[in-house]
DNA sequence: TTAAAACATTGTTGTATATCAATATTTTAC
DNA sequence: GTAAAATATTGATATACAACAATGTTTTAA
C-alpha cells in the first residue's frame, strides 16, 4: 500500500478544495483529524471496482483516470485532475463502487472517512451545493461521451480526444500525454491498434506532429471539423 | 403546446416527492405558487437538446424517455418513472439540457421555476441532500449503461433489456411495454431491425413470448446468463 | 370503409472495427 | 550494459453490426 501522512493544516493547504470555504472552522477540523494524505504512484488503484465506499476521496494534487474495467479491455470515462473530489456520486449514491480510480502520476489523495463528508453535508446546505454542482458536470461530462460513443466513429472520437486535451486539459497546442497508446485508446472507446493508425494517418495529414507522447496540434480546426462530422 | 393548471395543495398531492418531507410548509408554499402542473400527451417534449434549463421538472404522473438526440439515431439513456425529478444535473449543472425528454404515455410535469429549487436547495441541505442521492444513483445507472454499450455485444444489451424492464420497472414477467421495437432499439443501443431480429430468436427458443408489444419472460435465467456472457 | 401512414418483420449486402500476427522501439531491471 | 519486458507500429483477416430493400401488419384518419 501507499505512503501516507496525517493532514496538518488544511485551510492553509494550497491544494485546498474550493468547497472547505463554505464550511465552518471547526468543520474544517473535523474534516482534517479524518483527513490522511495518501501518495500513490503511477499505476497504482485509488478505489476498485465493486469494492465498497468508505472514504471520501479528494485528489490533491497529480491526475488519475477513472475507467470501467470490462473482460477484455477497459473503457476510460474522465481524466481526473487536481483538487477534484473523486466519484462523489458513488459516496452519495450505492455505497459500491462501479469504476475503478488508478493514479497516472505520482499524486496525493486525501481520504477522508465517508460519514463525516455526508453528515458535513446533511448539514451545510451551502458545502453540499457545492458538491452536487460539481457532481452534476461530472454527469454532464459522462452524457457527452456517451454520445460520442454512440453516435460517432474512430476518427471522430479521437479528434474530440485530441480536442479536449489541447483545449480543455493542457489549455495548449503542445502538450506531453499522460497516457500511453493503450490508455488514449481505451479513453477514446476504440482498440489500440486502430488508435495509433488514426493517429498515424492524422501525422501524414499534417493535422498534428507526433514523438512519443509529445502532441503538437497543428490543425486544430481540422480536428473539429472531423470531431463533428462524426 | 401541452394544457396546464395551477398547482393547488401539493402537500397533500398523491403523487408528491419524498423531498418535500424535508421543506417547511412554508417553503412547500413557495414551490406550490410557482408550480405548474403540465399535460403532455405521448411524443410531446417535455424539455428539447440544446435548449435552456429554466425549470426544475418533476414527472408527477406517468413515464417518460430521455435520450440523446443524433445524427442518424437515439439513444435512450433512461426510462423515468412517475414521482421522479426529471434531469436534476441539468439544473445544477450547465444550464443547457444536453438530451430530450419526451412522454412515453400521457404524463403530468410539475414544472417550477428552477432559482426557487436552487434557493432552497441552497438553504435546506436535508432537502438537497435527498436531490443529490437520487442524482448520483441516475448517475450510477448512467455509467452502468456505458459499460453494457462499450462491453457487451447486441444479444447481451437486449437481454439485459428485457430483464430491466421484468425486474426493475414492472416487476411481473409478463409486461405491457410502453416503447415500440424503435424506442426498444434505442434504448439496447442497436439498430431496430437488429432488435426485432433477436426478439425473434429468444422467442423461437422458448426464452420470451411475445405478442405485439406484450412480453413473457419465459426465461430469465437464460437471458441472466445471455447478458452477462455478452 | 378505405386509403394512407406508421410500425414490424425478414433477407441481403457492405463496411467499420476488432482481432490476430509480426516486427520495431522504448523502458525497466539486474 | 545487456537481457527482458513493456510499449508501439503496421499489415492482413474475420466479423458483428448497420444500412438497404422488400413485404407484411397494424393503426390512424377522413
Amino acid at each position: 500500500m501507499a505512503k501516507f501522512v496525517k493532514a496538518k493544516n488544511c485551510s492553509a493547504c494550497p491544494y485546498r478544495s474550493y468547497s472547505l470555504s463554505k464550511l465552518k472552522e471547526k468543520d474544517v477540523d473535523l474534516i482534517q483529524n479524518s483527513c490522511l494524505i495518501v501518495m500513490f504512484k503511477r499505476g497504482e488503484n485509488i478505489c476498485k471496482q465493486g469494492t465498497e465506499v468508505t472514504h471520501a476521496l479528494y485528489l490533491a494534487k497529480g491526475s488519475v483516470k477513472l475507467y470501467i474495467e470490462g473482460k477484455n479491455k477497459n473503457l476510460i470515462l474522465k481524466i481526473i485532475n487536481e483538487r477534484k473530489y473523486i466519484g462523489l456520486q458513488s459516496l452519495f449514491g450505492g455505497g459500491i463502487y462501479n469504476y475503478t480510480v488508478t493514479a497516472l502520476e505520482d499524486v496525493q489523495v486525501c481520504m477522508i472517512n465517508a460519514n463525516i463528508i455526508l453528515d458535513l453535508a446533511k448539514k451545510n446546505a451551502e458545502y453540499l451545493f457545492e458538491l452536487t454542482k460539481t457532481l452534476s458536470d461530472s454527469t454532464n461530462f459522462v452524457y457527452k461521451k456517451i454520445f460520442d460513443i454512440n453516435q460517432k466513429q474512430l476518427r471522430g472520437r479521437l479528434a474530440d480526444v485530441l480536442l479536449y486535451f489541447s483545449e480543455e486539459i493542457y489549455k495548449n497546442s503542445i502538450f506531453e500525454l499522460k497516457l500511453n497508446r493503450r490508455e488514449l485508446a481505451e479513453f477514446s472507446a476504440m482498440s489500440m491498434e486502430n488508435a495509433v493508425r488514426i493517429l498515424a494517418e492524422y501525422r501524414k495529414d499534417g493535422i498534428i506532429e507526433l514523438d512519443g507522447r509529445k502532441f503538437t496540434i497543428k490543425q486544430p480546426d481540422i480536428l473539429r471539423k472531423i470531431g463533428e462530422l462524426g
